[in-house]
DNA sequence: CAGTTATATAACCTTTTAGTTAAATATTTG
DNA sequence: CAAATATTTAACTAAAAGGTTATATAACTG
């Protein structure tokens, strides 16, 4: 397991079934039962899968009966936003241009630069 | 490897040396061994620590001699970026004293809920 | 063309991840 | 308290991740 908390919560992300758990907490706090209802896949792996949500921060859990309710705690997504935000302008059209210029002014790639 | 790219755009994320490498290459396209430099790790590691990040389509390689200078693309990132708005809501802090707001009126914490 | 530099690949090892089934635990209900 | 329900833990397996060293490839340089 890594150490810091950006990477265990990206490594946390990097999983469709953990992301569509997600999803699904975003519309409010269930049961393990029901979270586990669109997969095919035993109890026991949505359990660990849970357990790798709850290890980043992004889910916590209560007790209602036999259940186990989670919520979702999107804490740590503004963590992820908030690291991106360093790198916006580079995905930003405007950026594209402006790297497509500075390449072209400073002949980064070379004299017959691929000019598209 | 995981199928979807937001899945492997994340998994790629979700190590500190690629990120590093990344944040390397925010200020400028640079061979592997200046990659490198930085990490007490041999050459073959960064190399297939490049090749996660090609497979993602975060860099993209050139050829400079016998340098393979690499640069980012951002472009994933801007993925990763869209995916995390649909949550955005969730972690502003308007919207935690909304959440507690909405506890307290429904009552989900049990009627001795932490108040706190 | 021999040597040097830069990088990639092969083969291997260890740890982690993601899943399984079977058994344990916690809680409610009859 | 026995049975049912909801979830977790244990033990195991297979595959992937992340590292190593040794070797190969590609391109330049004398």
């Amino acid at each position: 397991m890594r150490a810091d908390h950006l990477s265990s919560t990206l490594s946390a992300l990097a999983d469709p079934t953990r992301r569509a758990i997600l999803a699904r907490l975003a519309l409010g706090e269930t049961s393990v039962a029901e979270l586990a209802r669109p997969f095919d896949m035993s109890g026991p792996a949505i359990s660990k899968h849970l357990k790798v949500l709850e290890a980043a921060g992004l889910i916590s859990r209560s007790r209602d009966a036999q259940r186990r309710p989670c919520r979702l705690n999107a804490a740590p997504l503004g963590e992820v936003a908030a690291w991106l935000e360093r790198y916006r302008v580079f995905w930003d059209a405007s950026f594209d241009r402006l790297d497509d210029y500075l390449r072209q002014v400073q002949g980064n790639g070379g004299p017959h630069g691929e000019r598209q």
